[in-house]
RNA sequence: AGGGGAUUAGUGUAACGGUAGCACGACUGAUUCUGGUUCAGUUAGUACAGGUUCAAAUCCUGUAUCCCCUGCCA
């Protein structure tokens, strides 16, 4: 069989760490939300890596809300996030993995403590600069900063004072609680970082209680310490950012000793941050900004737009959980910025679809086939397999009659000698059903074909080969055509999606992404045909954990049922197309 | 004279001083009641320049290119 995986960089960090015992053997992991908006296909990977760490190491794992800016932060969004990580199989809440659900404004309280206890060290400060003005002391890239005229103000005024911020007693963006670090550090998040800003918002879960809100610098590291976090992992522009984790942490703990004999009592648990190479794609937008825009411009329906590689979107087109996690799996996790190429993706969905997903026959764009040699009213039913890659999937009953629908597409009227499908003269197989031939077709005024008339080799029942001739040789046909029962078939709508954008990079020659939006990224199908069992769930079908009814259309690709689709009126999503190798063909002239 | 990361076939990713391997793609062919699946094969790589070493993708020096950092966002 296969070789067994490389493991990958932070599984050698906590391959080592068990090793030396430095946790105890424990790994307890994290996903930290913003709750501000909805989760692609990016922290779909993060969720994957993390939970996925807990689960291989015995471990377990949060879900975390960073709750910590109520002015761009909504309930609304807590609900969506909990919604698509529970699909994607992290369970915060279980018995394997389950380190619970969290949210950052519960440690507000025992952060606004620890924040006056750095006041009291010394180590932080009120500081009274404008924004502007903060920014100007900060200095650049090659300069150095200067020092905020509050830096050394009496512990005791700043305490004061951070009271009066923290009991609403200031407006917004008056004061600010900074860290004394280094204005002329080379590191900017270490030149006095902001720990507090005076923010009168409304959180949605604490409410008016606060009148100042932690900044990510200050807070992250001590939720990851508060909830016993050993491996902290973020994205790669937080590496500048983690001298700054480890200096707060280390500034409680001054102070503080293992036994708790200290003067300010016992050590907090100080967590390791490991930064890794964020999930990129392309032919997206990934950037919660520019998503901001597809959905609020309207060149998409909205966050679950199936062309959107929001994990919602992802979802409604009928993409499974698995598919996303055997991508993430295979993509690995490293430091280098990698752009991974949206075949990948679309693989990932065949792949998994291709084993669980049971066949149908839907016929997208018809056109009407009558066998002229088939009894007029008469009516057989076959059995054909749901799935020939699972013989356990079962079988299922198909009606054919004298007049059936076949795609249009699998028609030439003066076929090349490589088209293995229906022409004039030639003969195919249908699918389960019986070898036909084309003896003719009818043509509207217009010059289209509209009709196909054919007849039927009653010893090919089934599909199956006829018995030889008197000579013993076998009549052989190249194709095998899906086609539904004109009497029985159902009518869909079929949305087929295509990629959103035409290049891998959108907006990389214009500076704007719109300008490369795919103008047929969706194409709207009505009047589609469909066997009679794609009506609703039969009992031959597979139990989707997420409800999503996914199946393979025969020779088009893997589809499923839309959240819009009725008993009335069914409409349906393509997934992905299957791989076709005969338009790859034609489509070099070949 | 700012700092922090990164660079291995077309695209990703291993090799942790000792045979440059794997996946995807592309291209052949076989099997097939899906032009699908499956199987077999072909293709092609250590950014550059020096150095250390019996031996360098790996260690050292320099260069180039790319990404991130000047929010009271996360």
């Amino acid at each position: 069989m296969s070789e067994p995986r490389p493991r990958h960089f932070i599984q050698q960090i906590i391959d080592a760490d068990m090793q030396s015992g430095k946790w105890g053997g424990r790994v307890h992991t994290r996903f930290p939300p913003e709750p501000n908006g909805y989760l692609h296909i990016g922290h779909a990977a993060s969720i994957c890596l993390n939970s996925g760490l807990a689960r291989e190491f015995g471990g377990k794992f949060n879900l975390r809300f960073d709750d910590t800016n109520p002015a761009k932060e909504e309930a609304e969004y807590v609900e969506s996030i909990k919604r698509d990580v529970a699909w994607l199989g992290a369970d915060w809440d279980g018995e394997e993995i389950g380190g619970g659900l969290h949210f950052a404004s519960d440690y507000f309280e025992q952060m606004y403590e620890w924040a006056i206890e750095l006041i009291k060290k010394g180590k932080a400060y009120v500081c009274e600069l404008s924004g502007e003005e903060t920014r100007q002391y900060r200095g650049t890239l090659t300069e150095p900063g200067r020092p905020s005229p509050w830096r050394d103000r009496p512990v005791e005024e700043s305490l004061d004072l951070f009271a009066r911020m923290k009991a609403g007693e200031f407006p917004d963006g008056s004061r600010t609680l900074r860290a004394k670090i280094d204005m002329a550090s080379s590191n900017m998040n270490m030149r006095d970082p902001v720990m507090y800003r005076v923010l009168r918002a409304h959180h949605h879960r604490t409410g008016d209680t606060w009148s100042i809100y932690p900044m990510y610098d200050w807070a992250h590291g001590l939720e990851d310490s508060i909830e016993g976090i050993t491996h902290s992992i973020c994205t790669l522009e937080f590496e500048d950012h983690r001298p700054l984790y480890h200096w707060f942490i280390d500034a409680i703990n001054e102070g503080r000793t293992e036994d708790g004999s200290g003067e300010w009592g016992g050590l907090i648990h100080h967590p390791q941050q490991i930064e890794f190479a964020k999930f990129l794609l392309n032919y997206v937008v990934l950037s919660k900004r520019n998503m901001i825009r597809l959905v609020k411009e309207g060149h998409v329906d909205g966050w679950d737009d199936p062309r959107m590689v929001t994990v919602s979107g992802l979802r409604r087109r009928g993409c499974t959980p698995e598919a996303l996690r055997s991508l993430c799996d295979e993509v690995g996790v490293t430091k280098f910025n990698a752009v991974r190429d949206m075949v990948l993706l679309e693989n990932a969905m065949r792949d998994h679809l291709n084993k669980v997903a049971p066949r149908r026959m839907a016929v997208l764009r018809p056109i009407r086939v009558v066998i002229e040699n088939y009894p007029e009213g008469q009516t057989e039913e076959f059995e054909v397999q749901n799935n020939p890659e699972d013989p356990s999937a079962g079988v299922r009953k198909v009606p054919f009659s004298r007049e059936l629908f076949i795609e249009r597409e699998d028609f030439m009227e003066d076929p090349p000698r490589k088209f293995f499908r229906l022409g004039p003269g030639r003969e195919v197989r249908l699918r389960g059903a019986y070898w036909v031939k084309c003896e003719s077709f009818v043509k509207n005024d217009a010059g289209e074909v509209v009709e196909l008339r054919c007849t039927y080799d009653p010893d090919t029942r089934g599909g199956s080969n006829p018995p030889p001739d008197a000579e013993g040789n076998v009549r052989k046909v190249k194709g095998t055509l899906h086609w539904v029962s004109a009497q029985h078939a159902l009518d869909a709508e079929v949305r087929l999606f295509d990629r959103l954008f035409t290049v891998e990079a959108p907006g990389k020659a214009t500076g704007e992404f719109t300008d490369d939006l795919n103008p047929e990224s969706r194409e709207v199908l009505t009047g589609c045909k469909l066997e009679p069992a794609l009506g609703g769930r039969t009992a031959d079908e597979p139990e989707w954990a997420d409800g999503v009814r996914r199946y393979q259309f025969e020779r088009l690709g893997y589809f499923c049922v839309d959240s819009d689709s009725t008993p009335e009126a069914l409409v349906f999503n393509r997934t992905v197309t299957l791989k076709d190798s005969w338009a790859k063909q034609a489509g070099k002239g070949g």
